[in-house]
DNA sequence: GTGAAGGGCCAC
DNA sequence: AAACGTGGCCCTTCAC
């Protein structure tokens, strides 16, 4: 593939780059960079183009004392970068954006995303791949070599076949958004996909701002755990190895407590009663009989915060920030959740002592929101059932509201046990849950767990059809869509009743957890433009929660502006039920 | 040594 | 060994 590009690295050059580019309001966007992490290397090359001809940008030409900051010669290309109504093409814009959200302090506007756009096309096919290289494959037909991608872009001098790599990226991007453009409008995909888009800039900064975690307090905590894991330890073994014959002849048996299939063994050995598998709700059941179950239960509980929530944590902190900055990505799940790594931000235990251990800096505040069950709104509103809607519409509890219908007795005479019965069948439902599984959830007989659910449904009429028609659809069209028209094609062995029973299962949970990503999005964006030149700055998402730190002056502002930007993003989604979400002002995550 | 698979468990 | 959906991370085991 011939490229033409201009090699940029004097202010003249840099000129007369952006006076050619400026001709086009929709650009290719590419960098390089020494390093992944935009904490640890040097933004190298900005590329842009046209679709023809490219400009590779060599920023090492206009740093100075290595920062690139305050240099007039760039304020051109700034704008350019910072133009929403000029189109910047990139692949995972997320990573070019926060380099130059770091480096050259821009905020890149008008974002295509080639890498967002192909995962939103694939509609949750699993079997395709969404690297530019499998992009350019699958949308245009072209070979791309990536093999420059891991050179080394720290060089003095870069040689030619490295610049016309770079180049080439940018120059292909034109053709590719213009394949993907077709397919976003004959998919319509196209609300999603601008919905994803400007979701992009919040994200990359979130991740630039990181969190703090207040290290002494988090390896306090640990100490805790750590000597209650060690004595529990201690506790089981001594407890397994009475099953073990040689115990007494060579001293204790040492068994691996954290081997499934040692610990099964020495259980066996017991006399216990082993399930199939040692998974803690099959234990459950045992543990009142077997002291020794109970304290294999207590040992992993201990054992899961040691490894997972444990030292490992600590390394994730940036020392130029002192601050943890995960890795999310925008569309983790096929439903359009966001998933999290490096840690995952999103499964840090509930418990007060770990999350009480993310912490506001020093003069700053958290302010923390949540949508009230956003879920079952969303059923509400699918399913249009009256009875449902308005136990939202009246703003009681909705689990008791339910738990009053279902019994049919009045709000106040609905015990503890009426609403915590509610409330398991309300989020069972989300899901799919049958009478069995929810028998055994609850300890009522089959018999009795269908009758519940008989009477459930009885009250909520429409929703029952909606469950059922929806299921029917589902299956034979085999698609199923969110609020913004995220798609999801359903892929199942027709002859296979497992496999439709799951499908129908997915197909229904889909839309609703779906729905709740696109209005998070929708939130994050709105959130996005209203803290804008304040010094409230977005810190974590957890599916249904925003977490904003803030100057402690400009708490009360910026609860009121991310409570209103949750609220406003859900009415854009939801018509007939109302959004709500519960704001607080903290100095630790917690509830 | 390294990496994939399976089991288990944390979050929403 | 879930007939309850989506993730990531840790551990052991086992193949290469």
């Amino acid at each position: 593939m011939e490229v033409y590009f201009r090699y940029v690295n004097t202010a003249d050059g840099l000129k007369d780059a952006l006076d050619d580019l400026r001709r086009s309001d929709i650009l290719g966007f590419d960098t390089e960079t020494t390093e992944l992490d935009p904490y640890r290397g040097e933004l190298r090359l900005v590329q842009l183009s046209d679709g023809k001809n490219s400009h590779v940008i060599d920023l090492r030409a206009f740093a100075s004392n290595g920062s690139l900051h305050g240099n007039e010669q760039l304020a051109p290309l700034y704008d350019l970068l910072s133009d929403p109504t000029r189109t910047k093409i990139a692949h995972n814009a997320k990573f070019d954006a926060k380099w130059a959200r770091h480096h050259l302090g821009c905020e890149v506007n008008g974002i295509f995303d080639t890498y967002l756009a192909s995962q939103l096309i694939a509609a949750g096919d699993t079997d395709r791949r969404h690297s530019l290289a499998d992009a350019a494959q699958y949308f245009c037909g072209i070979e791309l070599d990536k093999s420059m991608q891991v050179s080394d872009w720290s060089a003095a001098e870069l040689s030619h076949q490295q610049l016309e790599y770079a180049a080439r990226d940018a120059v292909i991007m034109r053709q590719l958004r213009d394949q993907m453009v077709e397919r976003l409008a004959s998919d319509e995909l196209e609300r999603v996909a601008a919905l994803e888009f400007e979701c992009v800039v919040p994200i990359a900064e979130m991740e630039l701002n990181g969190i703090y975690l207040d290290q002494p307090r988090w390896r306090e905590q640990l100490e805790k755990v750590k000597t209650a894991q060690a004595k529990t330890a201690d506790e089981l073994q001594e407890m397994l190895s009475a099953g073990v014959a040689q115990a007494s002849l060579f001293g204790r048996a040492e068994i691996n407590l954290d081997s499934q299939h040692q610990v099964t063994d020495a259980l066996l050995n017991l006399g216990v009663p082993m399930p199939a598998s040692t998974r803690a709700w099959q234990l459950q059941p045992l543990a009142e009989q077997y002291p020794v179950v109970a304290k294999l239960l207590e040992y992993r509980g201990v054992a899961k915060s040691l490894s997972s929530f444990g030292e490992n944590i600590l390394e994730f902190i940036e020392p130029q920030t002192g601050r943890i900055h995960a890795d999310f990505r925008q569309i983790g799940a096929p439903t359009g959740r966001f998933s999290c790594s490096n840690p995952n931000l999103q499964q840090i235990p509930h418990d007060r002592n770990y999350r009480r251990c993310f912490t506001a800096a020093a003069g700053n505040k958290l302010v923390i929101a949540d949508y009230s069950q956003i879920e079952l709104r969303i059923l509400a509103e699918f399913s249009g059932d009256e009875a449902f809607i308005d136990a939202f519409v009246s703003g009681q509890d909705f689990h008791a509201a339910s738990a009053s219908r279902v019994f049919g007795v009045s709000p106040d005479e609905v015990t503890d046990d009426m609403r915590s019965f509610a409330k398991r069948l309300n989020f069972g439902i989300v899901y799919g849950i049958g009478a069995s599984r929810f028998g055994l959830m609850t300890g009522l007989s089959q018999n009795e767990a269908e009758d519940a659910m008989r009477k459930y449904f009885g009250t909520f009429r429409k929703l029952d059809s909606y469950l059922r028609n929806e299921g029917r659809r589902l299956i034979e069209e085999k698609d199923v869509r969110t609020a913004s028209g995220r798609l999801l094609r359903l892929r199942f062995d027709e002859k296979s009743r497992e496999e439709i029973a799951s499908a129908r299962r997915y197909g229904i949970n889909m839309p609703i957890q779906g729905t709740s990503a696109d209005i998070l999005k929708r939130s994050l964006r709105l959130l996005h433009d209203s803290i804008r030149g304040t010094s409230a700055k977005l810190v974590n998402i957890v599916h249904d929660e925003v977490i904003v730190e803030c100057s402690a002056g400009e708490a009360d502002q910026t609860a009121e502006n991310l409570e209103n930007a949750m609220c406003s993003a859900g009415r854009e989604y939801l018509q007939k039920v109302p959004v709500k979400a519960d704001v607080k002002i903290a100095d630790e995550w917690s509830k």
